[in-house]
DNA sequence: ACAGGGTTTGTACGAATGTTCAATTTATTT
DNA sequence: AAATAAATTGAACATTCGTACAAACCCTGT
């Protein structure tokens, strides 16, 4: 019969490391609900601790977040050092795929992991409101990163401008985020397919190398149809389905 | 000398239409700042009306947001519309090009407009946290949309599954949903590239037509490399660096 | 002018929020 | 064992939140 083992601070105590408890549940929370839907009271709920050891230990509430993406920051440097391990070279045909292999394993690999499947999310849902905190951990952490790929793919990419090639990063990066936090294909596909289905991941990385060749094609007319002039009218107002409340909705 | 137009409740009533206007800075404030982020008194400054009279035209906050969607859904309908106008031709080579351009073009027009911005950037932002409200939204409105679009990428690609289909739109989706809500193009790019600039627009038809066609190859072995075996260590805890705050924080 | 319904507004309620503090308990060092 | 430091706790603080209400206002048709 085993005993219920916790995170230890040091190797010989037997207290439980509750700070520690502390960001795993509030990084499971930012991950699923959001950071402002998220409240001190459930962190300190979740994590099995009085209201007030909360601000013990991380103080403000966007300090705690931030304590997130500062505890999980050495996955950057693994990252970053996984793609200076592609060799590249600009005449390898292989350089392309081993670069998105090297963007998109590591994540897809951390989604896939206990440990480190709610960060993994946290980074793909939480990060795109750009207000105060989100953007200073974008700049401080991601940017870098961004950086590095966005560089590589230029060698790999000769033909290509620095604008092309930033935006099919962020293509890229848009369909490995959205696939991270997408809960939706299991109902899309009828049943077929399944959430983490490690067929997804080679299908993920076919479809960004496809995607970044055909629309980075040297040549100079790509396969697309012409771009139509921009339209768009705002519709008439409508009014919405009622729902049980005390409100006394106005008459139209 | 203009006078300050602002839109009417009927042809010929003089009363601004405030129901509108409430709707409006709703509409941005949630894709901005998202729905938890925004209070009904910001709202209603924004909008320049008294804060009782949202509630009073709206109800409850999730109904004021429910109602945004209501609001554009006659989008959706134009796009299932633009779908439909597409030629399914298994045969033709232009059919998955015409499908991508039904999928992405109407979209991008919507965010260039002034009247749609925040409605896109609110659809691509803000429905990723699927609770009570969005998940609501999201099948209503959304869903068969989706499924309109993957019934007909499955026609035009006869010999993938249905799985994998689905998977490829969530790819396309995701790359789609993040260059619409993209603010990081522009410095990643080192300023080579602005925001909304068209050509992004061409750029991206062409990733996911190309991505689509290179993930869904009818032959057996693409192009990727071999999935390596999946890993994850969570790393040691880490103090974060201090800010000004009157917080005293635990001796480490 | 009158009446009536839709519209507008100031105000206030209870609940929930982030944050702080003093006091107590536990661990470590002298 | 005594002293010091760290961890832990309950309680309370001042704000802010969503929501509701009643009175006042405006417009239209009689």
């Amino acid at each position: 019969m085993d005993m219920p083992i916790r995170p230890r601070k040091t190797a010989d105590a037997l207290r439980p490391d509750r700070k520690a408890d502390i960001l795993l549940a509030a990084e499971k929370l930012f991950a699923q609900r959001g950071y402002h839907a998220v409240t001190i009271r459930q962190i300190a709920e979740a994590a099995g601790v009085p209201l007030a050891l909360v601000g013990y230990y991380y103080g403000p509430k966007h300090e705690l977040f931030h304590a997130i993406f500062e505890h999980w920051s050495s996955t950057i440097e693994e990252r970053l050092l996984a793609l200076k391990n592609v060799g590249l070279d600009p005449q390898d045909a292989n350089t392309l795929p081993r670069i998105i292999d090297a963007f998109v394993g590591p994540v897809l690999r951390l989604r896939a992991s206990s440990e480190g499947e709610y960060y993994a999310l946290l980074v793909a849902r939480e990060l795109y409101h750009l207000q105060d905190e989100t953007d200073r951990v974008m700049r401080t952490y991601f940017d870098p990163l961004a950086m590095a790929f966005i560089d590589a793919l230029q060698l790999a990419l000769p033909h290509a401008t620095r604008a092309q090639v930033a935006w099919v990063y962020q293509f890229a990066l848009g369909a490995l985020l959205h696939h991270i936090s997408d809960t939706r294909v299991e109902r899309l596909s009828k049943g077929e397919s399944k959430q983490g289905d490690p067929a997804a991941a080679v299908l993920l990385a076919d479809f960004i190398v496809g995607g970044i060749r055909a629309a980075l094609v040297p040549g100079p007319v790509p396969v697309s149809l012409p771009v139509p002039l921009p339209f768009a009218s705002r519709p008439e107002s409508a009014p919405s389905s009622p729902k049980l409340s005390t409100h006394r909705r106005p008459k139209p």
